[in-house]
DNA sequence: GAGCCCTTTTAAGACTGAATTAAGGTTCTC
DNA sequence: GAGAACCTTAATTCAGTCTTAAAAGGGCTC
């Protein structure tokens, strides 16, 4: 995975570097929005970090000039925490997702991971939010403690869209959906019942329910149970 | 969001049905082209979806008729995805937009946000007014101090029709028939009762109350509070 | 093809909280 | 100041969800 990383705070710059390295992407830096620009245009990754900490508001230019251009690269935008018109604005300048300052780098990584998934880009076999890491190929979830799970197919099929639409409100309507192609189920709960055990092999609390509305994977619980 | 939705075929009908409720529209549905063109006249919709798999070409005449009226609601039709002439006679049947079966209910989701929103409030589901933010998606809101406030069905509904209506009176009867589905209006104070729950979430200055007429959304309260 | 094991689906009762009703208090209008 | 419109809170209701268990389905071996 090719990662563009465009943020000019140098040591933040290199500490994400590092960290984005380990997780396995190929990661290159540039901390000017011209070259940002270029290298988004030329280069072809996979994703792209964007911190709108850039001065002069150069940051939003560099993505509205890629759409612009019909350039459809993932691109997911840092901001300060309290900065809610940044994440607007960067919503409508064509973002796909965003996070906001301070935040853990495990959680930069997962959304990563769940944007590349989105768009397409298959890598291979291993799916990871917040801790929680999915193997694809033997279909199965390893804990952040270093336990595995074995799931059935139903199981893993709803873990595997839950994970790659973390913190979204997933109404149940969506969910039969996905798990289920094109089946048109009448009334049933096995959603319900699939959430209620995907809840015992995982941990209750990964997954708010959001009564009448659906339901919310959260990544960062396993944030707090180990590091 | 009240929706009107045409379709003759049963099982999609409360799929489609579902998913739509569970977007946060308050759903009519009629498989019969005569009730149709009734309902989309005498009942307040924002939006109509019309499959043109009516039997007997029924549903482009409904439309034809509507429009003939003078009625201008936003109709998004579905048309098989390759009965090109369907969505070219639909589109001179006065369509607003259309979407080819099979689809996902996402997409369908997003079509009619974009239908229903106003010029320059387009980025993917969310939805701002002079500094409070809607997220259509997570069916919460964003305070301009950057407190999210998740938000139940209901307030949900009568928040986004409020955020599309700012500055204007709405009387408690249109917001009733906005809300709530068909309805077999009793008098009830749901509407004073839900009003008091955005106020006590968004702020009270909000929303004015015009005594013995309705309430009028003021978007312009939240840009004094923050920049 | 009978029996076994694992997965999926259905079903039913308990539980929860959102929606609604209800009732008393407050503010506005005339 | 009387009546109406509206606000606010609290109780009630009821649909949505949880949980468990058992039935149904599917694939495998012998």
């Amino acid at each position: 995975m090719r990662l563009l990383l465009i943020e000019d705070e140098a040591a933040l710059a290199e500490q994400l570097r590092k960290a984005l390295s380990d997780a396995g992407f190929a990661t290159d830096v540039t901390g000017d929005g011209i070259e940002a620009q270029y290298l988004g245009e030329e280069e072809a990754y996979d994703v792209a970090v964007l911190d709108l900490g850039l001065p002069g508001r150069a940051g939003l230019e560099v993505l509205r000039n890629w759409r612009k251009a019909g350039n459809a690269l993932p691109v997911l935008i840092l901001t300060a925490r309290d900065a809610w018109h940044e994440k607007v604005d960067g919503f409508k300048a064509g973002a796909d997702d965003y996070l906001g300052k301070p935040f853990h780098t495990e959680e930069l990584i997962a959304r990563l991971n769940a944007l590349i998934h989105r768009a397409g880009n298959q890598p291979g076999g291993v799916l990871t939010a917040g801790g929680l890491t999915l193997d694809e190929d033997r279909q199965e979830a390893l804990l952040p403690t270093g336990t595995g799970m074995e799931l059935t197919g139903t199981e893993f099929r709803l873990l595997r869209y839950l994970m790659l639409h973390p913190d979204s409100l997933l109404s149940k309507s969506r969910l039969t959906e996905h798990v289920y192609e094109y089946d048109q189920d009448r009334d049933s709960n096995v959603i319900e019942v699939y959430i209620n055990r995907l809840r015992r092999k995982i941990g209750h609390d990964a997954i708010e329910t959001r009564r009448g509305q659906g339901y919310v994977f959260h990544p960062g619980v396993f944030r707090s149970q180990d590091g």
